[in-house]
DNA sequence: GTAACGATGGGATACGGTTTCCGCACCGGC
DNA sequence: GCCGGTGCGGAAACCGTATCCCATCGTTAC
């Protein structure tokens, strides 16, 4: 028994208790279990009885510092809660554990400062990539911060991934998983206008978000497409959620502004305009027709089922998790920014039951 | 410059590295950047100007080794998608990051195998806790292994804590943190009876999922206590999801089963029945009552609103990771098994829009 | 004026593994 | 029978940080 630890008590067994017991060096424990270095049938079979009796597992800090480890990498959010996230979170963390890699999470809650405190604290996990998931912030502090962010893990050996936002600006070592955002708003919106409707309430989401500026001006290139004027007085900026469809809605309402459908930025937001439509007697797609876009699950459980743009959303997270993997693998060589990769998935219209042709006014 | 390492090359900076070029020790570096012992403001200055020179940034697998580091949660789940687990998700993780914490996620889905698996990897990571999301299977073996990690995981310094599950039978070092899924099954349905409902669907879910037990046995208590005969041919039991729900109606439609309310085990199940009563032709609520449960966002985005039970889902998630918190604090002697806490949280009926009295059949 | 003391900084060691470098023993070949 | 090769196990040098213990220096008290 050792004199340094009860190796029956509480506590963690060390790979010297192992050791110790199995009457070896510790050494020969650490090939037997990592089994890149040839060991005797016996060896293997003592070594093992022990690691089972002590139920000894191997400390991954230990590990990671003296070089091995699991690779981990971090995924960082502003709101775990959305189907939207969820996908492509399922996809990184499946691509990852299928390769036996870990998966942190982060909510930086719409937070700038907290998001880099995250990175920071992701840097020092030494993390073999940052995920970053949803629209950017288009203000030039934030792409400057981020610019810094894909330097100083590509330094630190890490790498930065953006899923679902336009690439950085300039030669920064990130790489990018984007969907064509702004030609599934074009399709959605040519759906809507070849139907026969030109009185469109559009609902883009935040003004300052990539996503919402990308999402309009597939709108109104659509517009343009089928000279069609486009009124800025029907587009109503706000947030990606319920009450801003239903407030946005309610509100054009109560305006008395002439439309024949909605073009929500988001299934969620296509819901709460559902619902205040419905309210005010209204129905879909009878009288008013309307549409979302991302075809989450949401989408095909309203009433009626909702016409929107399917974004591959799981799919982006496993090409996001693959980009780093082959990095990894490949370029041990290749580091010192500039190959910024740049990944676009394509989208397409999901058609269901919430487009009708306008009805004729009153 | 040092010998070592070309300081301004690729790699990550070391705090020697930092010690060196600021011309101090190792030990002073460590306690600035630290802060738990005096140091002159002349240091912590030529200190602190280095490690922003170098963009230094402290080894987490380094510090965690040498005692201290940053507490870390797993949260285990079968499936990242699905609302009722992100709001549980972010319970955890915002308390968890609240506290400077951090939160790895991995998913089981569904394979017992995986879960063992798991387990252990975080083992491995040194996590201060593990927390097993969602119903737990009613196999004796499975009950035994859960015991096993328990067991194993306190050994380790950690702690297992199961939330949405019912305790581990027998004298377990495992936290639960529960919600009265009986006693809210029983209110719904209740709320259903007292409407007059007497011909009632039952979908309770998967019939070895503990959480399904539970919602199954409360209805039949509700029943008993209104004196109305439970004719088990009316349950069906079923996977959570929309297409079950779906399923489930429309053959129960099909075998002309004879029923003025559904009860669903979950909201979605909800919105899969809805649908296929829609499709039938049969209104919700004039023809056909329906009520679901969790309350996540589905439930009021749905048409007509769902009449639920709301489960404090989030609410679940921070009492799991306080529980943690509370007790790595507390209790630095009090390990070895047998004080596993039970928290159980209440759940209510959210009424909205999906309830009527029965019509009067033809 | 000197001894005791508080405030700081440095050196060394521990944390738990992995891995390189060596040595030992055993084998076959000449 | 001696020598070189091969296969396997051990000792020790790290990995990067925190912290214990001690040295030093400037003060304060006697």
């Amino acid at each position: 028994m050792s004199e340094r630890k009860a190796s029956g008590g509480a506590g963690r067994a060390t790979i010297r208790d192992v050791a110790e017991r199995a009457g070896v060096s510790v050494a020969s424990v650490s090939r037997v279990l990592s089994g890149n270095y040839p060991v005797s049938d016996e060896l293997r079979r003592r070594v093992m009885k022990v690691v089972r009796d002590l139920d000894y597992v191997t400390n991954a800090h230990a590990r990671s510092l003296a070089g091995g480890g699991t690779p981990t990498v971090a995924i960082l959010i502003n709101n775990i809660t959305g189907a939207a996230f969820a996908h492509v979170a399922k996809g990184v963390e499946g691509a990852a554990s299928l390769r036996g890699w870990l998966s942190l999470v982060g909510t930086t809650g719409d937070d700038p400062e907290r998001e880099l405190a995250l990175v920071n604290l992701m840097r020092q996990q030494g993390v073999a990539a940052v995920v970053l998931l949803g629209g950017a912030y288009d203000f030039d502090e934030y792409q400057l911060r981020m610019a810094r962010f894909a330097r100083s893990l590509d330094a630190a050996g890490s790498h930065l991934v953006l899923v679902g936002r336009p690439p950085l600006e300039g030669d920064v070592a990130a790489t990018t998983v984007d969907y064509d955002n702004e030609g599934g708003a074009y399709a959605m919106a040519s759906h809507l206008l070849s139907a026969g409707h030109r009185r469109v309430l559009v609902l883009p989401g935040h003004s300052e978000l990539t996503t919402a500026q990308g999402r309009l001006r597939g709108a109104r290139r659509a517009f343009e497409a089928y000279g069609v004027p486009f009124d800025p007085g029907m587009v109503l900026h706000g947030p990606y959620d319920y009450g801003h469809g239903y407030d946005a809605v309610e509100e054009s309402l109560r305006r008395e502004l002439d439309f024949t459908a909605v073009l929500a930025g988001t299934d969620v937001v296509a819901a709460g305009a559902m619902h205040a439509l419905r309210g005010a007697g209204l129905r879909v797609p009878e009288d008013i027709s309307i549409v979302g876009y991302d075809d989450i699950p949401l989408a095909s459980q309203l009433t009626p089922q909702l016409t929107t743009v399917h974004v591959p959303y799981e799919e982006m997270g496993r090409a996001a998790l693959r980009a780093v993997a082959d990095r990894r693998e490949g370029g041990a060589g290749r580091r010192g920014g500039g190959d910024g990769a740049h990944l676009v998935l394509g989208t397409h219209v999901v058609v269901r039951n919430s487009v009708q042709p306008p009805a004729r006014r009153s």
